[in-house]
Order: C-alpha cells, then sequence, then structure tokens
DNA sequence: TGCTTGGTTCGGTAAATTGCGAACTAACCA
DNA sequence: TGGTTAGTTCGCAATTTACCGAACCAAGCA
C-alpha cells in the first residue's frame, strides 16, 4: 500500500470516528474531527497549524474548538523546547473521564427518580382508600435499582483503571 | 401540602426531568418535556389533549413529536374502549432499550478502533528501523479492554432485566 | 524597529432545529 | 347531513449552531 492509499484511509477514518464522537459526546462536527485526527496521529500529536490544513478548516474555528476541547479535558499538548508550537494530544485519562462522567449523569438521574417519588408519595398519601391511589412506584423502585447496578459495575471498572493508571 | 403547590411541584419536576433528558437523550425541549411528563403521570399516561394544555403547546408540535418518541421507542399507549383517545405512557422496556443502545455504541467502538489499529500497524510495517515506528499500539488496545469490560457488565444486567421481566 | 510565526477575538452569516398556525382528514354521533 | 373530537400535514418564522474572515495581539528574532 503507498502513501497516497495510507492518506486516504486516514481521511476515511477521521470522518467515520469522527462521525461515531460527534454522536456520542455531542461535539460539533469540527471538533469531533479534531479529536478524530487526535487519535490517528497519537502520541506524535498535531499543531494548530496541521489541523487548519489537514482539516481545511479556519484558524478561528480550530482555535474555539480547541479550546473547548482542553476545557472539556478531551485533549492536552505538550511542547518542545525552542519550538513555540503546541503538539495537541487526546487526554490520556479519557476512558476515566467517560466513565466519570456515565456515573455522575446516572446519579443525577437517581437523584430525580427520588424526587419523582416523593412527590408521588404525598399523592397516594392524600387519596383516603386503596382503590384510590394513583401511582405504582414500583417503576421507579426497579429503575433505580437498575441504575445502582449500573453504577456500581461501572465504578468497579473504573477502580481497575486507576490503579492500573498509577502502577505504571 | 395543598393541590397548588402540588401542581406547582409537578411542573418543576417535570422541567428539571425534561432538562434531564433532553441532554441524556438528545431530544427537543418539548420531546424531553413530554417524556418527563409521562414519567410524572405514571401508569394512568396522558392524553394528546392534556400534552398540549399542560405544556403550552401547539397540536402540530405535539401530534409530531409524539410520533418521534413513539418509532424511537420511548413512548406506547394504552386506549379504553368506547374512548377514541390514546394514552400515552412511558415504554416499560425503556431500561432495556437504553442498556442496548450503549452496547450497540460500544461495540461500535470497538470495530472503529480495530480498524485504526489496522491502519497505524501498516504505517508501522512501512517503516525499516525500530525506532522509526510511530504508533504506539498499547493505547488502543488499553481502550478495546476498557470497552469489552464495560459491555459485558452492562450485558449482565441487561440479562438480569430481561429474565426477570420474562418472570412476571 | 519591523517582520514572521502562532494564535485569539469579534461580528457576521448560512444552515439546521424547533415550534407555530391554518387548513385538512378521519371517525364517530345526532 | 352536519357537527364534534382527535389528530395530521405543511409552509413559515424565530432561534440556535457552526463556521468563516478580518483585524488584532504577543513572542521572538533579524
Amino acid at each position: 500500500m503507498n502513501q497516497e492509499e495510507l492518506e486516504e484511509t486516514k481521511k476515511l477514518l477521521i470522518e467515520r470516528l469522527g462521525v461515531h464522537i460527534e454522536c456520542k459526546d455531542q461535539l460539533a462536527p469540527l471538533a469531533a474531527r479534531i479529536l478524530a485526527t487526535l487519535v490517528l496521529t497519537g502520541k506524535k500529536g498535531a499543531t494548530f497549524e496541521d489541523l487548519v490544513t489537514g482539516l481545511h478548516a479556519s484558524k478561528s474555528t480550530i482555535s474555539t474548538h480547541l479550546n473547548t476541547l482542553q476545557s472539556n479535558k478531551n485533549i492536552t499538548y505538550y511542547t518542545i523546547c525552542g519550538d513555540r508550537k503546541k503538539y495537541f494530544i487526546t487526554n490520556p485519562d479519557g476512558f476515566i473521564i467517560n466513565l466519570d462522567k456515565m456515573i455522575t449523569t446516572w446519579e443525577k438521574e437517581k437523584q430525580l427518580h427520588l424526587q419523582v417519588m416523593e412527590y408521588k408519595q404525598k399523592i397516594n398519601d392524600d387519596s383516603n382508600s386503596a382503590e384510590d391511589r394513583v401511582f405504582d412506584l414500583e417503576f421507579h423502585k426497579d429503575y433505580m435499582n437498575y441504575l445502582d447496578q449500573a453504577t456500581s459495575s461501572i465504578k468497579n471498572i473504573r477502580q481497575k483503571l486507576v490503579s492500573k493508571t498509577n502502577l505504571e
């Protein structure tokens, strides 16, 4: 396989990965393409200029997206002495940040279900007869149980990842 | 707590849940409010008219969103003999559909990483010396390992949920 | 001091999303 | 046959998003 073909596959993969990331992480198309590019370039990273030319985008767009990606902890950069450029790379803690996001979403969801249950319980208490009881709380109990299970299994994976990272 | 106060809490909860669902499931604001309303009304459900008045929205908006929510399997409805109205409720299989979405996303992600690894391997093979090797494939191996673990633990929870549902 | 490189800021615009209203259909019933 | 209820369709208006270009800044150096 020659150089041109490899370039083609690279572009194709940036596009595919880009679309995936765009949907999964709710990022703007070009922000996702930047992340995809950085995944494809690996530890070597890419400079501001590389991204501008590689993605056919304007400097302003690249600048703003690089800043938001950095503040979202999606990417970082390293520098080389005597070289003014920044070499952007994907955040090596990306896994863990992903897991943390899932955990916080689920915990927030659990809090919401607790609030809903409280509300429904009050309505049920206000009704005087048993057949008057409007709400069945089983659904919320099941849902919270499901959330708890999912949360704890993901926390488990997180723990293993963290201890492995610390060993290295 | 009197009737008005309960109405207030209901609106507040619809709003909070709505914002959460809107972000989590990438739905239009009003579509998320519909789902939130259905969670709050439980097994009793809500009619088209209830939603139009409760959410202060137009019939057309409610109509289109109800249709998309149905085709996304987010909601269903039941009917009462001699009553032309549909009573919309949240899809009881919501849990499982959520889990399935996570699993497919992760499996797709794994496939993408495999393709990226294949690309990087080719580049590495093309280089003639060892210090020339551009890419470190460890990252992708770790990532795929993480995806596998997450997938299998969620599949496990899914299995438990399914067998429980079938028993009832 | 002025030029180059690396990057930021800001105003604007094209396109996509979201919701609305009016006109329409389809089923039931009086 | 006409009226009512339940809901759909479609064109349009208001936002929001995503990107661009031009002007600008700041560090280094010739």
